[in-house]
DNA sequence: TTTAAACTATAAAGCTACTATAAGGTCAAT
DNA sequence: ATTGACCTTATAGTAGCTTTATAGTTTAAA
């Protein structure tokens, strides 16, 4: 299997396999006389845990490290469980501190409507005047 | 005023003050004979508006557009609600992809607990299942 | 007065996770 | 023989800074 079958198979574009391999996240296949990289079921394996990772927002140091738990597989998984939680608290503090920003967003657009000059603008000068708590 | 003291008095490290300048976000200031720049409470304002629209998320080419409605003051100010408007919805498909992943997080992480080996993790075997609906 | 700390300057590289572009080699079909 | 689709590497661009390198300037202490 070439790059461009792989790439079509798991959704990703050639250069992103590339990008990977150059990561240390897919290992380096072999190649053809030609040069051209020849993968096997593995590699695809391998490329879709990748893809399933980054949909669940894992940095790609945070699956190069379950990558090394996988190569070590008995050890207690508490690692894992550990990097899990770790990153579902991160996602919590991000929707946390996303709906405080709606809120505030929420609040300077209703101080404005589109019947005034820019020089009235509720808007700009809720921004200016800086009655925001952070500054 | 000095660059070390503006950027104390708002919040900012020097460089970050340069980078605005460079990226024309702050007018170039007038320098001393040595070349320090030189900075006035205008600036000051203008660089707290930068950092003001930041924390409300806004992007440098956007608190640009915004910069330019304030250069020209007896437009009306819809272009500037639509902003704000565009920005907030952005931040509400934000806030409801990382639910959504929050629970996806979550449920994961209910398959496995700390006593098992790597080899029987339910987290990792989650995701190499690919029983992810997205892939 | 010298010297060291603290400040300033510019330019360039590094960060994340790709994406895009350039310039070229390979292969099958026409 | 040439077109088109595929492959190769290397390099640059994206956002918003941060870091590093190198060097000149000011200020305070010894």
């Amino acid at each position: 299997m070439r790059i461009g079958q792989l790439a079509q198979l798991v959704g990703v574009e050639t250069q992103t396999i590339r990008f990977y391999e150059q990561q240390g996240l897919l290992p380096p296949p072999d190649r053809q006389d030609n040069g051209y990289r020849v993968y096997t079921e593995k590699h695809g394996e391998g490329l879709a845990f990748i893809r399933r990772c980054r949909i669940l927002g894992l940095s790609l140091a945070e699956i190069h490290e379950l990558q090394s738990y996988q190569d070590d597989p008995h050890q207690p998984c508490t690692a894992v469980n550990a990097l899990l939680d770790d990153h579902i608290s991160h996602v919590r503090s991000q929707i946390t501190a996303l709906q405080a920003l709606e809120k505030q967003l929420v609040s300077l657009r209703a101080s404005c409507n589109d019947d005034r000059e820019v020089e009235a603008c509720g808007v700009l000068a809720g921004i200016s005047e800086g009655n925001m708590h952070q500054l």
